[in-house]
RNA sequence: GGGCGAGUGUCGGAAUCGGCAGACGAGGGGGACUUAAAAUCCUCUGGCCUGAUCGGCCGUGUGGGUUCGACUCCCACCUCGCCCACCA
């Protein structure tokens, strides 16, 4: 312990902040301590904080502590706030980067991701945080990866998991399927590596997501980002409007999606996708040269070609004819590449008056062009393109004169009536592809039968193990493909030989259901406890990158309605409060990348500065919400700060509080106790709002507010001591190394993480004298010190009395004087 | 084409139930200490007006509007970022 000799506010020889010191050797004291191993127990209200667990790349990078950093000091200000928080910490470790590792470096991917892993784990432990590491998650291991084969027979006895042949999206570099959400941009690459996609026909494992597409549009039960709200909304893509039937010449019924059947007068023909069923089936003898020409053109193409933007329409007539469901006009059946079987029914019944596309398409093959809804200022004329707004129906029988929001209602009724049509409801969302044809994943527990199909592994023989003696081959193709031992295997139900299936899931089911997981880590009867999961659930706080937005923010909040409808929770989402931090750039404001050379790498920073400046730091450069490029020049300020910030505590704990110093002006304790309490007022506001910039400025100001006090006497007060105490637990949260380090060295009990976080006294903050800005004519042009308590006619008079106010209404008339109590006052002058 | 978000000093940013624009920090200028440098400390730092003080004008992407008063609210536009996109 550090004594000075006293004498108030006397320079005294401190020994120098070093942070690498006392940060190693707190770290070991919380360790040995078990300082943020967490009770089960129901003695102080729970708070249950998540932030996404990292890929164990094998490096920490300084974006795993823009993530982490922020979202450990919002949990220890939660727990020094009376709470019981739970942080837990795991690893997501499956994925192809290890099995990548495997094929060129021959290191099989369980002893890359354990190494990779130890070594992160190192490093996370190096931030100082408050994980509580003896619930750590290691999702590559049996005892995790037993659970997601459990709960894929779950959804598989409930229908929420079936096979199905699909066209379904192929990366050529991964050399596997993805769902959906993991094909990215205009270009449609793959999600991980960037490279474009192909379409495969396969049969594949699906999770039938699609089933709580309506629910999962329902965000009032939390409170998210609307961003992420929007994102989630726009993927699922629902669309209102009617399925109506038409009747093929030969008597087969073709359903189209409309969102306007109040157009259903104005359509001309209709267009199906080449790949659909009824193309085949109806085309005539003299078009099917050129219509088999056609189908095996649109299917040799891309998507991307297919989807291209400024793509001209093209089709061919097929030579078949349909009714009109109302009408029964006569209407021309085209095939064309521009309708999608993946949408909707696969086939649309074109409106080329009232919709973009198809008067392209009508255009183009000289198709008739009818106008069935007049635009406001209709002139009776041809339109001259594709109206596609609100209007009044025309050239639509019965329904003329009607308007087409009323139209749309009126027309689904006329179509139901008629056994023709029905009020329908289309998504863009798909079901979500989980097999993977990759080793480093779960198994997928399903084994093929001759006789008995696909059969599900019974619960008993769980977990289908991945075998360690994998090959893995150059040409990037799964090594259970080539494994005999795991792939002959025997069915479980009739004894027969039978083949496993090889394909393993999505790594993104891990992540689905990991926050129940940490509630129970080492449960070998369930994947969680649910008395566990009645203390802890609902997550309160959840964290991450918006990325994610799409993909696991939407598929844990599915998972968690499939696991409630199999009476495995009752809840109905699984996160209450979501807080997308942003992104941390390279020092040239690009994102990081070993290609770039513009790596930051934490560690550098955290040998020099100590763990608790870069925490500061990265809190302090802006919202968290912003990320933003890393300023190597930046850190130094807040290095500066907790400098400034040892010596003052230092060199000024021992004085004070009589012991033979002189006792300081009552006008300076009062001003400490004010700055100290203001402080703690914006502190505390901050942090529950996440505004960890503001709330580190808040504290520079609060240092360098008593430096000024120090230098004035201040330190001779009684309250200095409680100031110094009070800035050191705000600090805690922050930077908790420092923090521990001057509370021990105030005498103060270990550990200052166990201490209540201070409330601020209302009446402290008060004020006692407050400037006022003087305004003529809403220009300001005199600021006064007045009593803070001064009413308002007596301020109104000040201000008039004010020179320069005088000087500026001089000559002119006072028309009206606003006053704001406390704040302002505006001479209206003219 | 549609949706969402953002434009504030040299830079990161602060201030939005409408009320002192630029907190805090970086960078820069000047000074103290030092043989010197680094570190540290003090100090100035939006622009313009021949301008340190006193003082004035301009200033939060652009143009309008509402208001005693607008970075903040409304309308239109420009720019940038992200997402979706022949979705019927």
């Amino acid at each position: 312990m550090v004594q000075s000799p006293g004498g108030a506010g006397a320079p005294t020889m401190t020994d120098p902040y070093d942070p690498k010191t006392i940060e190693a050797k707190w770290q070991a004291r919380w360790e040995a301590d078990g300082l943020y191993r967490v009770r089960d127990d129901a003695s102080q209200p729970k708070y249950y904080f998540v932030t996404m667990y990292p890929y164990p790349s094998g490096d920490l990078h300084i974006g795993h502590w823009y993530a982490m950093t922020p979202s450990d000091t919002k949990a220890r200000y939660q727990r020094m706030r009376g709470h019981n928080v739970l942080f837990p910490m795991g690893f997501d470790a499956f994925g192809l980067p290890a099995e990548n590792a495997a094929i060129s470096h021959g290191i099989h991917p369980y002893k890359w991701t354990i190494a990779n892993i130890e070594r992160m784990r190192g490093q996370l432990r190096s931030m100082g945080a408050m994980f509580d590491w003896s619930r750590e998650i290691v999702t590559c291991l049996p005892e995790y990866y037993v659970w997601n084969q459990w709960f894929f027979l779950k959804f598989y006895e409930a229908g929420l998991a079936y096979r199905a042949m699909a066209p379904v999206d192929w990366c050529p570099h991964c050399n596997t399927t993805l769902a959906r959400e993991q094909v990215v941009g205009a270009e449609r690459v793959c999600e991980r590596c960037g490279t474009p996609v192909i379409k495969k026909d396969l049969e594949q494992w699906f999770f039938r997501i699609t089933r709580y597409a309506d629910e999962l549009l329902d965000f009032g039960k939390m409170q998210w980002p609307e961003r992420v709200e929007t994102l989630q909304r726009n993927w699922i893509g629902r669309s209102e409007g009617a399925e109506i039937v038409y009747t093929s010449e030969q008597g087969d019924p073709i359903t189209v999606f409309t969102t306007r059947p109040d157009t259903l007068f104005g359509a001309t023909f209709l267009v199906l996708a080449p790949e659909h069923p009824l193309v085949e089936k109806l085309t005539t003898p003299e078009h099917r040269a050129e219509v088999t020409a056609y189908v095996h053109r649109a299917r040799r193409q891309t998507e991307i070609e297919r989807l291209a933007e400024d793509r001209e329409k093209t089709g061919v007539f097929i030579g078949a004819y349909a009714r009109h469901p109302l009408t029964n006009a006569r209407i021309p059946i085209y095939t064309g590449d521009y309708v999608l079987l993946s949408y909707g029914t696969g086939a649309i019944h074109a409106v080329p008056a009232h919709d973009a596309r198809d008067w392209e398409f009508a255009k183009k093959y000289r198709l008739p062009i009818p106008t069935v809804i007049a635009p406001p200022d209709w002139d009776g004329k041809p339109l001259a393109a594709a109206y596609t707004g609100e209007g009044t129906m025309v050239n639509s029988g019965p329904f003329d004169g009607t308007p087409s929001g009323e139209g749309r209602r009126r027309v689904t009724e006329a179509l139901e009536r008629a056994g023709r049509g029905r009020a329908a409801v289309t998504y863009r969302l798909r079901d979500w592809l989980i097999s993977r044809q990759r080793y480093w994943g779960t198994p997928i527990p399903i084994v093929y039968c001759r006789s008995c199909g696909a059969v599900p592994v019974p619960y008993k023989d769980l977990p289908v193990r991945l075998p360690e003696d994998a090959e893995f081959l150059p040409t990037g193709e799964s090594p259970l493909k080539y494994h005999e031992k795991f792939r002959k295997t025997t069915c479980p139900k009739c004894a027969g030989p039978a083949e496993r299936e090889i394909d393993t899931m999505d790594t993104f089911v891990d992540s689905s259901w990991y926050q129940y997981r940490f509630l129970s880590p080492h449960d070998a009867a369930r994947p969680y406890d649910p008395e566990a999961g009645r203390r802890w659930l609902p997550v309160d706080q959840y964290t991450g990158g918006i990325e994610h937005a799409v993909l696991h923010l939407m598929y844990t909040r599915f998972f968690t309605k499939a696991m409630r409808d199999l009476g495995l929770t009752t809840l109905d989402e699984p996160m209450l409060r979501l807080f997308n931090q942003g992104i941390i750039l390279g020092p040239d404001g690009n994102r990081m990348s070993k290609s770039r050379g513009n790596v930051v790498n934490p560690d550098d920073y955290v040998g020099t500065m100590g763990a608790d400046t870069v925490r500061a730091y990265l809190m302090f450069i802006g919202p968290w919400d912003g990320g933003g490029p890393w300023n190597p020049r930046g850190i130094e300020g807040v290095h500066r700060f907790l400098h400034r910030v040892w010596h003052l505590v230092l060199e000024t704990s021992s004085n004070g509080g009589g012991g033979g110093a002189p006792a300081a002006p009552a006008s300076l304790a009062g001003e400490i106790r004010r700055a100290t309490h203001q402080t703690l007022k914006r502190v505390t506001e901050d942090l529950e709002a996440f505004r960890f910039n503001t709330a580190v400025a808040a504290l520079m100001t609060y240092m360098n507010r008593l430096a000024d006090l120090r230098a004035e006497g201040g330190a001779a007060a009684v309250e200095w001591q409680d100031a110094l105490r009070t800035l050191v637990l705000m600090l805690a949260p922050l930077t908790p190394h420092v923090a521990e380090e001057l509370w021990s060295r105030l005498g103060g009990a270990y550990s200052v993480h166990r201490q209540p976080w201070p409330a601020w006294d209302a009446a402290a903050v008060r004020e006692e004298t407050v400037t006022v800005v003087l305004q003529v004519n809403g220009r300001v042009r005199d600021r006064i010190s007045v009593p803070a308590g001064i009413d308002e006619a007596r301020l109104r008079d000040v201000a008039l009395e004010s020179e320069r106010v005088r000087k500026f209404t001089d000559g002119k008339a006072v028309q009206d004087v606003i006053v704001v109590p406390g704040k302002l006052v505006n001479v209206v002058a003219r």
